[in-house]
DNA sequence: TGTACATCAGTGAACGCGCGTTCACTGATGTAC
DNA sequence: TGTACATCAGTGAACGCGCGTTCACTGATGTAC
């Protein structure tokens, strides 16, 4: 016999009826990251999350010292599944150059398809929190970038090198994507081909 | 003789003793732009720009319909001096392809001097004054990115491909830019030379 | 040269807004006996 | 199995904040006669 809280006449808390019991803290979270997602949020707000998950803006306290550190676990998400994203394309296209080309193609299609939480990831003035928890993270998406610049690089090329070939690379894509986020350039999906495919990583 | 408002017993009202006699509009524009250089203005506020030429918030709606407008005129003020900036820059190096990286080093290093300013000229979200002054205006640096790009192409080569590669190039400094301002990659001149000067335009 | 008057660039007070955060509280839950 | 109690995740009310904008006003300026 199943029981659950519809048929039997269990108290609950107006909050329980919105959020899974426990788990508000996911809730949160979960609530950040879908309203990141749908991106009508110019910038997110505590009182604003936690309105939609049906709780009392005071309740977020219980769970996180304050905004910043909200924020900051948000952050850390939406850098796991840009990072995600990456490993994917490159795995889709068989790695080597190909590959490389197509994890920075996801990067940008990343920015527009959530452009709050692409913004949130490499939004400016970070918190102490914020910055720490990105720093300390060492994210896939980077790490993905430096083993792909140190794969495709003629042997015994100079680390400085490496380094600033990775930087560029990733400019390449991480203003191609803020450019169109900012509607200076049309948000084309042709165009992100061209513009990445087009470029050569290492000429001679 | 000399007679000035110190010399001579001239009732002088309290803002005229800040803002030159007659010209607040552009008291309030130089204001505007000084905060921005300064940087401190994380986002500008009207009350704030106010404050500091020393008049009461309601003055400045003599001279703009509203705060839109003339966060508007700052923008098309920072873009002007952008172009400039990049035309030196470009104009120093001799032109040719030199010129032309000359530029890109110009672009990133003025986003780095003025971040404030950078990111309200490249500000996403823009209101609709502000878009339409912008665009409407076929921005000097917009005009050498596109002839250096056409002077230095093949002839011959497709429009679309020019437009690509031009692009491409505005994402390399834009990006290379944003990461700096805002953290992600440590803000340094031998890096921007190296990101800059290490690229192919055109490789066969 | 003096006077009456219209203009209009400024003023201070007030509006409503949403924010992050603090506070004293309540009431459901789990534990000890 | 029942009772007393501590815990603690939630509550609503309130705080102070700075914002953009509106309002009725004032007082200096320039003009017409």
């Amino acid at each position: 016999m199943m029981i659950d809280a519809n048929s039997v006449n269990i108290k609950i808390s107006p909050a329980e009826r919105r959020y899974h019991h426990g788990d508000l803290r996911a809730a949160l979270i979960d609530a950040g990251m879908r309203m990141l997602e749908r991106g009508d949020a110019d910038q997110l707000s505590l009182r604003e999350i936690a309105r939609s998950v049906g709780v009392s803006a005071p309740a977020v306290y219980r769970h996180f010292p304050d905004k910043a550190a909200l924020l900051a676990v948000l952050a850390v998400e939406g850098l796991e599944r840009l990072g995600e994203a990456q490993v994917a394309a490159l795995e889709a296209a068989g790695g080597g150059e190909d590959g490389f080309n197509a994890a920075g193609r996801a990067y940008v299609r990343f920015a527009l398809a959530n452009p709050a939480l692409f913004r949130l990831i490499m939004g400016h003035a970070p918190s102490d929190a914020h910055a720490a928890a990105l720093s300390g993270h060492a994210s896939q998406s980077m790490r993905l970038l430096r083993t792909s610049v140190a794969e495709l690089a003629p042997p015994g090329t100079h680390p400085d090198m490496l380094h600033a070939v990775a930087m560029r690379a990733w400019s390449q894509v991480h203003g191609l994507a803020m450019l169109m986020l900012d509607n200076q350039i049309e948000p084309n999906d042709a165009l992100i081909d061209r513009v990445i495919d087009g470029r050569e990583m290492w000429p001679d």
